[in-house]
RNA sequence: CGGGGAGUAGCGCAGUCUGGUUAGCGCGCUUGCUUCGGGAGCAAGAGGUCGGGAGUUCAAAUCUCCUCUCCCCGACCA
């Protein structure tokens, strides 16, 4: 490609809009441009780095045995009526009526129509196990898309879905998917890692995240020093301690109310009182979809939300309203205590082994201290209900835990037969009986894994691609246009590189040649060849990869063998690890 | 949906508080000459419904009201 015939409109300054760096680049760059909230276009270049990704994704699937399929992007609101999510998906499913006022949606993931697919075409365990995929546009009404590509409301998606006959299958067909991801992130060059996760409205029984190392990503990784448990901090189990004989031993204090006034938060509270937050407890009241629950956790932790929503089993928890606190305690939000509460009590394993602890008096103005389990409060359960934190032990081995950043890229799901009950997916077994199909489901962001790997590579300068995601491989820069020997020359290796399949930019604009360098290092192509006057009287052409400046002086005819050798090497380099 | 900020030339911004010539600056763009190894110089140009609507006024980018859009911080998303 000549740089000259191809729309690249790189930019000297950042947009004002943008926050992140693949933002900033991706726009700068001329890979992107927005046309409203979330949703962008790419022009050729970024186009180039979605289709390279696309290709690696394409190939990596297909090497695992999945088929590609390319379902609709509008979908009727009946199919999705039929598994609820037309109730339970909320504003993010994007709603329109057609000509006739049908409901539609434009498809957000595609559970709903795959499982259509495999009600109506698999009826025997012989068609099993099947994996379909396709590589698509989805669009979610996200309540605040930001950061460009990286979580925008219309994205580029590949979505796999796995069809077997039971559990072990499933488990198989899981674990096959795992591999291929960890090739596909592997082959972009990307440093990444696969924690456990939280299956949020996707449903089904376990999942993992593929995270992309970065210092921007919005992800929160735990992950311990000595064993290899990883999490999602959402999704990380606390270790619980071991629970001290409560009292043993020990004379528990009198319980003693104390006037803390207009004393509403834990820091208040324990200054006030002369304690650690370690011995406070705080009574936290969450409206469910099963009423009021009253949660009890250190005043040092706080809530993971999600694991009280698993426990409970229910759709959504919300911190209540100060009504409603008002209503179960008797007093405002900030004097909530497990004493003579009535709602269901559950209480986090960090509080089980306190004693003489300090809680709201469910009055306003007032806390009681030295209160003790089973003397003055009752706890209906005790369970895992606290967010991991700094300094927290690995649940499995005991050891130290670190945090880390990351960006989601993938995520994999055991979704078991969630879709294929409510869509009634069955097949015929060997035994003539007709059972469910058991699924799981598979999503890579296309785009996001493109910016993931600029979060990853960038310097002041601006991107520098990993080989195989790379828009161009080499850009060859005749320094002075005037020239007619450079001109040539750079022509010439050109159209050799091209010939022998390399994916070579030519910049032959008539510009100075600081302008050519600044954005061949904006736009990150891998190697650089510099025809320059010095060197080429002397037959001599360079060579520069982006990545680390390193820069090599050949005889211009050894530049398509050369060139081709370093490809092959970064591309080798990427597989590695 | 709360809370904060912003819409002025393709991009980045000043001007708005305190209304008053022809609305400026940098980058980019066009033409010519010179230049050519890290965003070149000189000269001459083109380009603006000041987000939109209504109002106040002799006069509105500037004041008032309404509205649209975008960005940032907040309740799990590839």
């Amino acid at each position: 490609m000549r740089y000259s015939q191809l729309m690249l409109p790189t930019l000297k300054e950042d947009p004002a809009e943008a926050e992140v760096i693949s933002h900033k680049l991706m726009f700068r760059a001329g890979m992107i441009r927005k046309l409203a909230a979330g949703i962008y276009s790419y022009l050729p270049l970024g186009l180039r780095v979605i289709r390279k990704v696309e290709e690696i994704v394409r190939e990596e699937m297909n090497r695992a045995g999945a088929q590609e399929v390319l379902l609709p992007c509008v979908q009727p609101a009946e199919l999705w009526m039929e598994t609820h999510r037309w109730e339970e998906y909320g504003k993010d499913l994007l709603r329109f009526k057609d000509r006739h006022s049908r409901d539609c949606c434009f498809g957000p993931t595609h559970e709903e129509v795959i499982t259509d697919i495999a009600r109506r075409e698999i009826r025997s365990y012989r068609q099993m196990p099947l994996n379909l995929y396709q590589i698509q546009t989805k669009f979610r009404d996200e309540i605040r898309p930001r950061f460009g590509l990286m979580r925008g409301r219309e994205f580029i998606m590949k979505d796999a879905y796995s069809f077997d006959t039971d559990e072990a299958g499933l488990e198989k067909s899981y674990h096959k998917m795992y591999e291929a991801y960890e090739r596909i992130f592997k082959r972009c060059g990307l440093t990444f890692t696969a924690v456990e996760a939280e299956t949020g409205l996707i449903g089904g029984s376990a999942s993992h995240e593929f995270m992309v190392m970065a210092e921007t990503g919005e992800e929160i990784i735990v992950s311990c020093q000595s064993c290899d448990y990883t999490a999602n901090v959402q999704k990380a189990e606390a270790k619980r301690t071991r629970l001290r004989a409560r009292g043993s031993g020990k004379t528990l204090k009198p319980l003693k109310k104390m006037e803390t006034p207009d004393m509403k938060t834990v820091e208040a509270v324990t200054q006030f009182l002369k304690v650690r937050p370690q011995n406070l407890v705080k009574t936290l009241i969450f409206e469910t979809d099963q009423g009021v629950v009253a949660t009890l956790i250190r005043g040092d932790h706080e809530i993971n939300e999600s694991k009280l929503e698993k426990l409970l089993g229910c759709g959504e928890v919300k911190l209540a309203s100060d009504d409603v606190v008002y209503g179960a305690t008797g007093a405002p939000k900030g004097f909530a205590g497990p004493i003579g509460l009535s709602v269901k009590t559950i209480a986090d394993y960090s509080v089980e082994s306190m004693v003489d602890f300090v809680t709201g008096a469910n009055e306003e103005d007032a806390h009681y201290i030295n209160v003790n389990l089973d003397r003055d409060v009752k706890v209906d359960q005790f369970a895992d209900l606290r967010m991991i934190k700094e300094g927290d032990r690995c649940p499995r081995c005991g050891k130290s835990l670190s945090f880390s950043r990351g960006i989601e890229v993938g995520h994999i799901f055991k979704l078991g037969t969630k879709y294929s009950k409510t869509l009634k997916a069955t097949y015929l077994d060997e035994n003539g009986r007709e059972r469910e199909i058991v699924m799981g489901c598979y999503g890579i962001g296309v785009g996001r894994t493109a910016a993931a790997a600029i979060e990853q590579y960038h310097d002041e300068d601006g991107i520098i691609w990993p080989m195989p995601i790379a828009p161009f491989q080499v850009i060859v820069v005749p320094v002075n246009n005037k020239s007619e020997p450079l001109m040539e020359t750079a022509e010439g290796i050109y159209r050799l590189l091209s010939g022998s399949g390399v994916e070579v930019l030519l910049d032959e604009r008539d510009s100075t040649p600081g302008v050519k360098f600044k954005d061949a290092d904006l736009i990150g192509i891998p190697l650089r060849i510099t025809v320059g006057e010095k060197n080429l009287k002397r037959g001599l052409v360079e060579i520069r990869r982006r990545k680390n400046g390193e820069t090599i002086v050949i005889g211009k005819e050894k530049t398509t063998e050369t060139v081709l050798a370093l490809i092959n090497e970064e591309m080798e380099a990427s597989l590695r690890v």
